[in-house]
RNA sequence: GCCAAUGUGGCUCAGGGGUAGAGCAAUUCACUCGUAAUGAAUAGGUCGUGGGUCCGAUUCCCACCAUUGGCUCCA
C-alpha cells in the first residue's frame, strides 16, 4: 500500500502500519464526511484505535444519537468512491493558527499552542476537506474498503473532566471486508461471554432496584463458587504464614483521616454517619483496619514479617457511569492482606507475593495479562504524599525486586496508589477496558502516620515497612473474569453443581434418589432432575444450561446390576462404573483441584 | 458524575395511538421413555416509575429510576 508522508512524498508503507495508515486516514474521511452533512461541526481528537477510530466532534447544539450513523457511513462510502487524492502541505505556526480560528476550528488552533516550537504543522487535504495532521496518510480514499461506524459515545476535550464533553463517533475499519466480518464475529462472541450474561442465566448473582445500584447479590450458585475461590485462596495464604482476620465494616472518620484517606478519597466514600455524636463512615478499604490489629501490641524484629489476610467487605460510592456487573460494584470484597516488614525483608517479600500471584494463575490457566509498575506524578502534588526521597527509595526498591525477578513489565506514570508505588496485573475482559486483578504495592508511608514502630535488634524503635497486596483482587471481580474466561464452564472444584442425577424414568427414580443422596453425603455437590421429561431431554438442560461437569444416568440397566454410567462433559462419553469407584475418583479430582 | 442509547410476562425478543404477542421456562394431564428438545392443555404482563398531550397512551412529549456503550475516576 502506498502512503503519503508528511514532507509530500509518496512511500511504501510497512505492513504492520499498513492497518493503522488505514484507520487513521478513515478518521478523516468520517470527519470529510461530517463537515458536509453537518457544516457546523468542529473537531478535536481523531485518532486511529485498536480496531478501528474514532473523532471527537463538537456539534453545538445538535444531539447526535446513533441514529445518525447510517447517513454518516453512507457519505463515507460516497466519498471512497469518489476516490480523492491525499495532498499535503505545510504552514508556518502563526498561519496555521490563523486559518484553524477563521475556519471556526479552536481545537485544532488550541493543539497547536500545545506543540513545541520547532514542530512542523502540515495539513492533509482530500477533496474539499482539510485537517490538521501529522499523517501519513493514503494517497487516495478508494483505499479505505472496510468500515463501520459503530457508536457514539461522550469524551471530554483532552481527556480532561473540566474540559467540554465532545460527542465520539466511533468506528471500526479492517483491510479487507472479511477481517472485519471476522471482527464482529468475534464481538458476538464476547457478548456471548459476558459475566453478566452468564450470571443470570446460570442464576450466579442478581442486582434487584429495590436493593441498590452496584449492590449485585450472590445466589446459591455464585456463592458456592465463591466459597470456593475463598478456601482456595485461604489455603495458600496459610501456608505462606498468613493470618486470616475479621475485622468490621465501618469505622470512624478519624481512622480514615489518620490513614489520608479521609483528604484523598471522601468524594469516593459513603457519607459520614454520626451515631452519639460519633462519626463514622463505612470503610472503603482495610489498611487502617489491619495497621491498628499491628498496633496492638508490641513487636520484635524477631516477629516480622507479620502477614495479615482477610477476605473484607468494603465499599465505595463509585460514580454510577462505572458501574458493572460484578466487576465493579459499590460493593465487594477484596482479597486483601498488608505485610509488615523490615527493611531488609522487602525483597523477599515482595518475591513471594508476585510468586503468589503467578502460582494462582497457573492454577487458573491464566496466561493473557499485563504487568504494570505504577509509579507517582511528581508533578501532581494533590494526590500524591510529598515525601520527594520516600517516593524514589520505594520506586527504585520495587523496580529492583521486579527487575531481579524477571518480570516484564511497563512504567506508567501516575497510576501509584498516593502513599506508594505499586506493581500491578492487569487482564482484558471480554467486553470493555482492561482492568486490574492483582495487586502488590509498596508503603512506606502509612506505617508512619499510625506511628507503627518494631524495636530492633540494637533496641531502637523503627517503623516498618508495608506491602498492600491482593492476589484474587476482590473475590467479585476475579469471579466476573473467571466467568468470562471460562464461558460458564468451571473446573469440577469451583462447579455450583458436580454432578447430575438423571434417572431415565419413574422406575429408576428410586434407585437415582439413593446414588443422588450418597453423593452429596460424600460432599460432592449433586443434584437430581426428577422432572418427568425424556432422557435426551435432561442431558440436554444439564450441559447447555448448567454445563455440569459429569451427569449420572439412572435407568433400569443401572437399578438392576447396582451400577452407575456416568457421562462426562468433556468428552460427551458414557461409561459404566461403581458409586463408591465414582465417588471416590471424584472426591480426589476434587481434593487436588484439578 | 458527563455524553448517547435502551427498558414489553422468570429468560430471550417481536409489535405498536383503539387497554398486548412468540419461543424457552413454569403448572396440569397423558406417555414410563436409554444419551443434545414427547405431546396436549393451562396459567402468567396495569409494556421501568410519575406526570403531560389526546375522546383514548404501552406506543407521542417531559421528568425521574435502572441498565448498556463510552469519557472521567478506581485508595
Amino acid at each position: 500500500m502506498k502512503i503519503l508522508m508528511n514532507d509530500g512524498h509518496v512511500a511504501e508503507c510497512p505492513q504492520e502500519e499498513e492497518i493503522e495508515v488505514l484507520r487513521h486516514s478513515a478518521a478523516h474521511i468520517m470527519a470529510q464526511a461530517v463537515k458536509r452533512l453537518y457544516p457546523g461541526a468542529h473537531f478535536g481528537y481523531g485518532p486511529a484505535t485498536d480496531k478501528g477510530f474514532h473523532y471527537d466532534i463538537d456539534f453545538g447544539d445538535v444531539v447526535i444519537g446513533e441514529d445518525a450513523l447510517p447517513a454518516i457511513e453512507q457519505e463515507m462510502k460516497k466519498i471512497t468512491k469518489e476516490n480523492l487524492q491525499f495532498k499535503v502541505y505545510e504552514l508556518p505556526r502563526e498561519e496555521a493558527v490563523n486559518l484553524m480560528r477563521e475556519r471556526g476550528e479552536t481545537y485544532k488552533a488550541e493543539h497547536i499552542g500545545d506543540l513545541p516550537d520547532d514542530a512542523r504543522i502540515t495539513f492533509f487535504r482530500q477533496g474539499d476537506y482539510i485537517d490538521m495532521c501529522v499523517g501519513p496518510h493514503i494517497t487516495y480514499t478508494k483505499a479505505l474498503k472496510a468500515f463501520k461506524l459503530t457508536f457514539v459515545s461522550g469524551a471530554y476535550w483532552k481527556n480532561d473532566q473540566k474540559n467540554k464533553m465532545l460527542t465520539r463517533i466511533n468506528g471500526v475499519a479492517f483491510r479487507s471486508q472479511e477481517e472485519l466480518d471476522a471482527y464482529e464475529q468475534q464481538v458476538q462472541e464476547a457478548k456471548a461471554r459476558d459475566h453478566r450474561r452468564i450470571g443470570k442465566t446460570m442464576k450466579l448473582f442478581m442486582t434487584d432496584d429495590l436493593i441498590g445500584k452496584g449492590l449485585p447479590m450472590f445466589l446459591p450458585k455464585g456463592y458456592t463458587i465463591w466459597q470456593e475461590l475463598e478456601n482456595y485462596i485461604k489455603e495458600k495464604e496459610r501456608l505462606l504464614g498468613y493470618q486470616h482476620v475479621l475485622t468490621p465494616c465501618v469505622g470512624t472518620v478519624d481512622l480514615y483521616k489518620t490513614s489520608g484517606h479521609w483528604d484523598h478519597y471522601r468524594d469516593n466514600m459513603f457519607p459520614m454517619m454520626e451515631v452519639e455524636s460519633e462519626q463514622f463512615v463505612l470503610r472503603p478499604m482495610n489498611c487502617p483496619h489491619h495497621m491498628m490489629i499491628y498496633a496492638n501490641q508490641p513487636h520484635s524484629y524477631r516477629d516480622l514479617p507479620i502477614r495479615i489476610g482477610e477476605i473484607a467487605h468494603d465499599f465505595r460510592f463509585e460514580p454510577s457511569g462505572t458501574l458493572k456487573g460484578i466487576e465493579r460494584g459499590r460493593h465487594f470484597c477484596q482479597n486483601d492482606a498488608h505485610l509488615f516488614v523490615t527493611p531488609e525483608q522487602i525483597k523477599a517479600e515482595v518475591s513471594s507475593v508476585v510468586d503468589l500471584i503467578f502460582d494462582v494463575y497457573k492454577d487458573f490457566g491464566i496466561t493473557d495479562y499485563r504487568c504494570v509498575l505504577s509509579l507517582r506524578d511528581p508533578d501532581d502534588k494533590v494526590k500524591y504524599h510529598q515525601d520527594d526521597a520516600m517516593w524514589e527509595h520505594a520506586e527504585s526498591a520495587l523496580r529492583e525486586v521486579l527487575t531481579d525477578l524477571g518480570i516484564s513489565f511497563t512504567e506508567e506514570i501516575g497510576e501509584a496508589a498516593f502513599y506508594g508505588p505499586k506493581l500491578d496485573v492487569n487482564v482484558q475482559p471480554a467486553v470493555g477496558a482492561e482492568y486490574t486483578l492483582s495487586t502488590c504495592q509498596l508503603d512506606f508511608c502509612l506505617p508512619a502516620k499510625f506511628q507503627l514502630t518494631y524495636i530492633d535488634r540494637d533496641g531502637s524503635e523503627k517503623t516498618p515497612v508495608v506491602l498492600h497486596r491482593a492476589i484474587l483482587g476482590s473475590l467479585d471481580r476475579f469471579m466476573a473474569y473467571l466467568i468470562e474466561e471460562t464461558k460458564g464452564v468451571f473446573p469440577l472444584w469451583l462447579s455450583p453443581v458436580q454432578v447430575k442425577v438423571l434417572p431415565v424414568s419413574e422406575k429408576s427414580l428410586d434407585y437415582a434418589r439413593k446414588v443422588w443422596d450418597d453423593l452429596r453425603r460424600a460432599g460432592i455437590r449433586a443434584e437430581l432432575d426428577d422432572r418427568d421429561e425424556k432422557i435426551g431431554y435432561k442431558i440436554r438442560s444439564a450441559r447447555q444450561d448448567e454445563k455440569v461437569p459429569y451427569m449420572v444416568i439412572i435407568g433400569e440397566k443401572e437399578v438392576s446390576e447396582n451400577t452407575i454410567s456416568v457421562r462426562d462433559r468433556e468428552t460427551d462419553l458414557t461409561v459404566a462404573d461403581t458409586l463408591e469407584g465414582f465417588k471416590s475418583k471424584l472426591a480426589d479430582r476434587i481434593k487436588s483441584r484439578k
